[in-house]
DNA sequence: ACGCTAAGTGGACTGCCGGTCAGGTTGCCG
DNA sequence: CGGCAACCTGACCGGCAGTCCACTTAGCGT
């Protein structure tokens, strides 16, 4: 962000370097019992600073987050298809689970620490920490794609079902021992089931409020 | 359990204080800010003794989880349809899957408190700290039920995708809003259309491993 | 080149928590 | 009633999240 102020070299450079520290950690030790004195001394700067950049360990972990999903954000709103925004509704949903189950498969451990800090710290009760910008977008992203398929369904809820399933650590557990093609397979069945389904022949079906 | 050893008087009496003060502090505070002092405070009995009977925090939930659970499972395995074992496969389970939609609609604070507590006490790595008794039990019905059907299915990994989802932290917050109604009524609709989905055209499809 | 200033830094400090343990207490059986 | 083992307790330990303020230093204006 290039606004007024800019940010001295040596923020920039402590930044990066609690990040790399950060994803070390990860990729070497569970991600509960990773401290954040630990990625302090692993990045080698003050416990002081990483608070300062990040806030607490969800600050941290979610910036580490939000990095790595980059660019499945860039491919999906500005990328060629099948994930961009020219390709049918359908193929877009298909190829972005797709695309979620590698991206997820690749961060497992941070997913887990993630998934963690969002109940480890808590915030003044106005702020909405369960949130993080990442799940936002994923949720946003799908719930449209099926809505705009089945308007019938009621693709917010089912959206996080799906979001929610991918996120559980049983799931995170299985792309541990490297199933991450069975999932996207049966990812792919179950969307697709619920795309092709018949229009909800019970009278009280229909989309929520 | 009416087994050789019996227990102390007092020991029944201070488990049953502590899981009740459990769920005292359960309905009235954030899961993740109980502390197990808290809960030997409000139970009225010393620290060591929650920690002598539970273990740690995963043990206590995981206890008050599995008492909250046991009606339903009794259900399933000795009551009448359409839960018990005398109903077809697929309505046993969308009857098990509006059921749990139920217990965990009462129990969001618990499960929550528990699906935190999973990862942050850490065990010695060759125990599994993930897999508590009510998810086993959960996912072995569904998992069940749906290869009774659907054998061309990957019934477990279509458990684990639906249990999960459950869990999930946005979903909980949906219950909390009182929207359990409309979960189960997706739930349905997806759980359906996957068991009604015509059986997996293209060559690469199956059940996993 | 140089000093000024505010952004940035570090690490001691506070408060709290999970989990342990040695010693005192008490239900229960013979 | 006496003895034993199960049980209870709360002080204690190691460690961590998050705070705070004195100190450092990059970048800018002159």
């Amino acid at each position: 962000m290039t606004e007024g102020r800019r940010e001295r070299a040596d923020a920039v450079r402590n930044r990066r370097a609690i990040l790399l520290a950060t994803e070390e950690l990860l990729a070497h030790h569970r991600p509960e019992k990773i401290s954040m004195e630990q990625v302090a001394a692993a990045a080698g700067v003050g416990k002081g600073t990483v608070f300062h950049r990040f806030g607490n360990r969800m600050g941290l972990m979610r910036a580490l987050m939000e990095e790595r999903a980059y660019a499945l954000r860039e491919a999906v709103t500005d990328g060629p298809p099948p994930l961009g925004p020219d390709a049918c509704p359908r193929e877009r949903l298909l190829a972005f689970l797709d695309a979620a189950v590698d991206v997820i498969a690749r961060n497992k451990g941070l997913l887990a620490a993630l998934g963690h800090a969002v109940t480890t710290s808590q915030q003044p009760p106005d702020e909405r920490p369960g949130t993080h910008p990442v799940h936002a977008f994923w949720h946003a992203h799908i719930s449209t794609l099926i809505a705009a398929q089945r308007p019938d369904l009621d693709a917010e809820l089912l959206a996080h079902l799906l979001l929610g399933g991918l996120q559980s650590d049983a799931v995170l557990r299985l792309l541990e021992r490297g199933e991450s093609a069975r999932l996207a397979a049966s990812l792919r069945t179950l969307v697709t089931a619920a795309l092709d389904a018949p229009p909800a022949a019970d009278p009280e079906a229909g989309a929520g409020a």
